[in-house]
DNA sequence: ACAAATGGTAAGCGATGACTTACGGTAAGT
DNA sequence: ACTTACCGTAAGTCATCGCTTACCATTTGT
């Protein structure tokens, strides 16, 4: 199922805390390259390697500006998380009344 | 920041394939460790660390009953990250309004 | 045309993590 | 009491990943 892959993309890009901090810094709106490694504690050439990663994941758009390419943050890529999310936590509460449900009439598992 | 250190353990948790197919065996309902295993390529003590890892996270609640040990998933750790998604949507369209705004008065960035 | 700026990519290294087998510990069956 | 079933933990191995330094391409400024 290539949602799937998707999905697995998204999460896995956002696993990690430096790339996080990207988003965290996108939040403002687009931004360069230079401008995000300069306030980040690694170099510039690890920016971009994480920056090729969410664009992957399609949670950042690219948009070449001249010299520069603005990154941006990608509401669709956001919203695939989302929806995954959702449906877990209906699944969850649905799961959770069924099992109180079933304690209540007594019901082990079988 | 407690919170956000929730959000890395919970982000970090979903990222792997194996724990989420292990999430989607306790979509139905909560399960033994013999039984998650049973149906995975990987060996029990394996799905018992990814157990872990979950639990930790608090995407997963324990409740021992005798020889075994019930995992169900838990609403409230999959709730935290819906909110932490739901306000990095926000932020998102928030700033891609802006920036279309912005090119439509004919302002680049500064 | 030359120099400076911006940024993607390759190679290599160190650390983290997922998996296996082996073991111990507790609860249930006979 | 003994055996079986269920499960967590320790130790060790192998792959993956994040980072750095180097390098190269493209674009802007003079």
């Amino acid at each position: 199922m290539d949602h799937k892959d998707a999905i697995a993309a998204t999460m896995t890009a956002l696993a990690d805390p430096t790339r996080r901090d990207i988003i965290d810094r996108l939040r403002g709106g687009p931004l360069p390259v230079g401008a995000i490694a300069k306030t980040m504690p690694v170099s510039r050439p690890a920016v971009s390697q994480h920056l090729r990663v969410l664009s992957d994941a399609g949670l950042l758009s690219v948009t070449p500006s001249g010299n520069r390419r603005l990154y941006a943050i990608a509401p669709d890529g956001v919203d695939a998380l989302r929806q995954y999310l959702d449906g877990l936590w209906d699944d969850a509460l649905a799961a959770f009344a069924r099992a109180t449900q079933d304690q209540a009439k007594g019901k082990q598992d079988e």
